[in-house]
DNA sequence: AGACCGCCTGTTAGCGTTATCGCCTGAGGG
DNA sequence: CCCTCAGGCGATAACGCTAACAGGCGGTCT
C-alpha cells in the first residue's frame, strides 16, 4: 500500500527489483519484463513475480528507470499566474488528461513576464528531464522566448497567438470578441467601447482585433481601447472614465472580472445596466451569472483547451508531425447585462 | 542556453559530466565537486571547469543524481480542485516558495474525495520519488487518508483541521467565523444564519464551529446551518430559501462565491442589502470588493498559508522536530454589505 | 629531519533499472 | 537423426552521477 513503509525489502529499505527477483526465484530481468512487457513472460512465471511484487510492496524506482530509458513520465507546465481563472482551469485540465495517460505534471510558474524568464522556467523543468512541456503564457515576450527553446524538447503552447512557432491550442479570441461586438451592435448600439487586457498579452490583443475588426467592417467609429490589467479594480477605474461619457452605451470588457468593475463604476455613476449601458465580459466564470445584473459574456472552454494542449504534446512526443494549431470556438452567453440601445 | 540543443557533447548528444571533465582536463569527480561543493576545489580549477560547463552547455542529469543521492529536488502537492480560489492561491504560493529554495513542484489533483484517492495520489508522487508532499485537501476523508501514509515520506497538510495527524498550516477558521458572527451581532442583529460549505469539508466545519460558538456564548438562537457546495449557484439556491423568511436579517456565508449567490437571491426577492439583510462572506477574493454591494468578508491570507506549509515541509525534510501547527489569523474586512439591524 | 596534517584531486564502486545478446529447451522439418 | 527456430529466461553491461576512500603535495610541529 504505502510507498516506503510496509513491505520493506530484506535490506530494511524499500524493496528493489532484485529483492522481488530473489523472492520469486527468477532473474531481475524477468521481473523487469513482467512489468514492462508482460506477454513476453510465461503466465505462470508472471503470476509468481506479481505475487512477489505485492508481497514486498515493490515500486519501481523512477530515477533508475529514467536514467536508462531516457523517459520520465513527467510533463512540465510553464505558466503565468496560476491564480487567474483561465490558466488555473487550463492547468487543471492538462493535469487531469495527463494523469489519465499515466503522466505526472510538474509546474513552473513565471515570476516575471520576461523572455528570459520563460527560458529559465523551461530549463528548470528540463533539468528535471521532463518528457515535454506545455507553455501557458499568453504574452508577447513568451512568444518571443518560444523561438529559443531546446529543439529536442517537445513543446506546445496554449493561447500563444495565431502565428505561434510551436503547436498551439487556443480559444479563437478574435471570433469570441467579434461575436460579443456583433451582439452589441445588433442591439442597436452605434458603437462599442472596449476595456482590454494588458498590453503585450496575446489574448488581449486577439480580443481587440476581433472587436476592432467588426467595428471597422460595419463602418462604425472605433474608440481607443482602454487597457486594464484583468483585475476588477482596473475595470472599475476604467469604468469610471467610461461612465462620465454619456455617449457610451455599450462596453465590451476583456474579461469578466474587469466587467464586474465596470458594472460597479456604472452603478456608482447612476447609469443603469442594461437600460443605459450594455456590458459584455469574456470568460464566463462561475460567478458571472450572479453579478448584478447577470453578465452577458463569452464562454471559453478551458477544459477543451487543456485537453487539446495535452494531446498536441502527446503527438509531438510521439514524433508525429503534429498539427500546428487547434482552435476552440467560444460561445456567447446572453444574460441580462445587455439590452437594446435607447433611441 | 538551451537544455538539449546547443553545446552537444562530443558524442552528438547532450554533454555529460565526463565530457566536461575531459574538456577541462580534470576528473569527473572534480566537476561534480565544482557543482556541489565549489569551495572544496581550487579557484583556478573551478574556473576552468565552469568554462567547460558553459562551453558544452552542460546540465546535470537529475535522474542520475537522484539515483545516487536519493534526493530529487521535487516536492509534490496533492490537491483538490485547483480551480477553487483557495487551493489555487495556496498552490501558487507553495510553488513560489519552493522555487526560491531550488525545488520543483509536481502536482496531483484528486479526482474524487475518497480516502483511497488521496493515498493513490501520494503514491503517484512517491513513485516519482518526490522529497516531500504537501496535501491541500480540507476534507474529512483526506484527514483519514493521512493516517495511512508512508512514514518515511515527509508530509504536511494545509487546512486539515485542528487535530491533524501531520504538521499543518492553516487559517484559523473558527476565529474568522467568530469574528464575522460577532461583527453581525454587534450591529444589533438578533442572530445570524449560516450558509455553510459542503458536509465533510474541514474548513466548512471550522467555520460552523466558530459561528455556532459565538451564538451559543451570547445566548442567541442557533438556526440550522444550510449547506452549499461553495458555488455561487448553491449560494443562490439557499439564499432564496433565506429570502422567504422575514426573520432573517443577517447571513454569514461560507465563502464569497456563495455570498454572491445569496446577494442575488435577496435582491431578486426584493430584500435590500444591507438595509434589510446583512451579508458576510469568507475569503476576500479580488472580486468581492466590487459586488453590489461590496462584500464584507473575512480575508484569508493564502499566501501566508502556502509559505508556512512549505517551511513546515522543509523542517520535516530536514528531520527537525517540526511544529505541529501554524495558524494564520484571518481579518474581517468591513464593506457595505453589512449594516445596523432595523429596530 | 621525520612525522603529521590539511588541501586538493583522482580512483573505484556502486545507485536500480533496462538493452542486448546468448543460452537452453522443446517442437517441427528435412 | 540432425538441424533449425522460436519462446522463455538469464548474464552482463551500460545509463550518469556521487560517496567513500586513497594519494600526492606542501607546509608545520616536535
Amino acid at each position: 500500500m504505502a510507498t516506503r513503509s510496509e513491505g520493506r525489502g530484506p535490506r530494511g529499505r524499500p524493496a528493489v527489483l532484485g529483492d522481488v527477483a530473489a523472492l520469486a526465484g527468477v532473474s531481475a530481468m524477468t521481473v523487469s519484463r513482467v512489468l514492462n512487457a508482460p506477454d513476453r513472460v510465461r503466465a505462470e512465471t508472471r503470476e509468481r513475480v506479481l505475487a512477489a511484487v505485492r508481497e514486498l510492496d515493490y515500486w519501481p524506482n523512477s530515477a533508475a528507470r529514467r536514467l536508462v530509458t531516457g523517459r520520465s513520465g513527467v510533463l512540465g507546465v510553464v505558466s503565468i499566474d496560476t491564480t487567474l481563472y483561465g490558466p488555473a482551469t487550463t492547468l487543471y485540465c492538462i493535469e487531469q488528461a495527463a494523469r489519465l495517460s499515466g503522466y505526472t505534471v510538474s509546474i513552473a510558474s513565471l515570476s516575471t513576464l520576461h523572455r528570459r524568464s520563460i527560458q529559465e522556467a523551461v530549463h528548470r523543468l528540463g533539468a528535471q528531464s521532463v518528457d515535454g512541456v506545455v507553455i501557458v503564457a499568453p504574452h508577447e515576450s513568451a512568444a518571443d522566448g518560444l523561438l529559443h527553446l531546446p529543439p529536442d524538447l517537445p513543446v506546445v503552447a496554449v493561447d500563444a497567438g495565431y502565428d505561434c512557432p510551436v503547436p498551439v491550442a487556443m480559444v479563437d479570441q478574435r471570433a469570441g470578441a467579434a461575436r460579443a461586438t456583433r451582439h452589441l451592435l445588433s442591439l442597436g448600439h452605434e458603437t462599442v467601447w472596449h476595456v482590454g487586457g494588458p498590453v503585450d498579452w496575446i489574448d488581449a490583443s486577439g480580443r481587440i482585433e476581433g472587436w476592432r475588426g467588426v467595428l471597422e467592417a460595419e463602418g462604425r467609429p472605433v474608440p481607443d481601447p482602454l487597457r486594464g490589467d484583468w483585475s476588477p479594480r482596473s475595470g472599475y477605474q476604467l469604468g469610471r472614465r467610461l461612465a462620465e461619457d454619456p455617449s457610451v452605451t455599450a462596453v465590451f470588457a476583456g474579461n469578466d472580472q474587469m466587467a464586474l468593475g465596470v458594472l460597479r463604476a456604472l452603478r456608482e455613476a447612476g447609469r443603469r445596466v442594461p437600460e443605459d449601458v450594455s456590458v459584455v465580459g469574456f470568460d464566463d466564470m462561475p460567478e458571472s451569472a450572479y453579478y448584478c445584473p447577470p453578465l452577458t459574456t463569452v464562454r471559453q472552454d478551458f477544459r477543451e483547451v487543456g485537453r487539446h494542449a495535452f494531446h498536441l504534446l502527446l503527438d509531438r512526443m510521439a514524433g508525429e508531425p503534429a498539427e500546428s494549431r487547434r482552435l476552440v470556438e467560444p460561445d456567447l452567453v446572453v444574460r441580462e447585462s445587455t439590452g437594446a440601445a435607447r433611441r
